[in-house]
DNA sequence: AAAGCGCACTAACCTAGATTAAGCCCTTGT
DNA sequence: ACAAGGGCTTAATCTAGGTTAGTGCGCTTT
């Protein structure tokens, strides 16, 4: 994520695009802004005709929907370094919101033009931050459309352990977490109370534990094996 | 989609992009090829090198994932139209296939370089193109997610015919699905004998009837209304 | 014409996860 | 100091959907 988002910051540095708006100026570029958020806040939501890509910069945020009968269902979880944008709140009508205290480097305007008048190097990591979180997304559905809440579960904490580039001591993992089991229920397609149970039993089986906004994973790769967890989709390919 | 597949049209015969490799020429414009495939064909899966951007002529694909088990989750049909591209097939190793007869234009290359060096009317036409798939599949999410079988399956029909842009006569809507019971299981994240019985049901209540590849359903305003189907996911808003 | 296969359909039974309804601990506000 | 509320935890019960194990029909194939 550190080498990605330096990307990003030299892709803004070096472009066309200086993010508007009245916001909060940070470092030296006077064209890099910052909007500052708190735990809960909603970032965007899909009435809202406040387009623009956001760029994560810190923090923990959660892309979603709302139903109608104020269900929620968490479509993506992101973290320092991704991108939201295309597809994102126009269309889909997602509902962006804080999980934490967040920093954010917005760039204004319509996604789709963003993307067609950036310069070439920020397009493209635009671009690329989309396909991975497409790829994410697409491994969301198989979770919750054919794997059993424990499967499934873990396989969201490999996720994240995976995406905050955690490195294992001797494979134990450890990491901050900010997510509530409500959270975690919206995004497996779950019930709070059972999301508590699997837990439970993550637990008592010495695999993994999630305790005051803490998670352990005692042995990421018998962990990663019980579940059939491939982090393939979350990397880019060399050839690409 | 006509009017959609006509731009894209546009943008080909226009574009600097003349797409290449051995296929079967069509029409009047020698930039114009096509790539044809029976029901049950692999047009493209993950571990290919033969990256391109796929827009659906005719007939229907899925674009979806097989797990290890031998399970498979169907993330989209694609109706023609539709583009698929950008990460599908190289960071979410999905697998797309015909599940008709189908003709397929291709735009062969790596999709993020495609995006990038189309002209202007083309990479505008798949980027919106993308955004919408995102949103088809967000929806997909919370179906699977939260939703139960009938409303899904109900949903999942009623988009169809939305897609299709069948007009509803006297609120009736009749079209052609080559769907098996499988495949909608595998889309609803159902086994094929719940998909059996939710028909059963579907049909058996008034709604609608899905018999020997023919969708029927009944009132579309009233099953839209019972499942709590909104149409806004699957168009363009004017303001983009 | 028989065999084989893919697909639709059904019934009997079983389990994963939902629902309901508590209780508990903290933090925040008055 | 108390109340209120959010989050975690658990137990008891219920049900939607999975599993298994068929049947039958209409094709291709030989």
């Amino acid at each position: 994520m550190a080498g990605e988002f330096e990307d990003f910051l030299k892709a803004l540095e070096a472009g066309v695009l200086s993010p508007g708006g009245n916001r909060r100026m940070e470092g030296a570029n006077p064209n890099i802004w910052r909007r500052i958020y708190a735990a809960g806040d909603t970032i965007a939501d899909g009435d809202e005709n406040k387009q623009a890509f956001f760029l994560i910069s810190s923090g923990w945020v959660a892309s979603g929907k709302m139903l109608t009968n104020g269900a929620r269902i968490v479509l993506d979880f992101l973290l320092p370094g991704d991108v939201i944008g295309i597809g994102a709140t126009e269309w889909a009508r997602e509902i962006v919101t804080a999980l934490s205290p967040v920093t954010i480097m917005e760039l204004p305007g319509a996604p789709l033009e963003t993307l067609l008048k950036a310069p070439k190097p920020l397009s493209s990591a635009l671009l690329k931050s989309i396909a991975r979180r497409n790829a994410r997304i697409a491994e969301h559905m198989v979770s919750i459309g054919r794997r059993g809440a424990v499967e499934r579960t873990a396989h969201l904490l490999l996720e994240l352990a995976y995406r905050l580039e955690i490195k294992p001591e001797k494979g134990r993992v450890r990491f901050q977490c900010p997510l509530t089991q409500a959270d975690l229920a919206d995004a497996l397609g779950l019930t709070a109370v059972h999301v508590n149970r699997v837990l439970k039993e993550l637990r008592e089986g010495g695999f993994a534990s999630f305790r005051s906004g803490v998670v352990e994973i005692q042995d990421v790769l018998r962990l990663a094996e019980f579940v059939a967890f491939d982090a393939s989709y979350l990397a880019l390919r060399a050839a690409r």
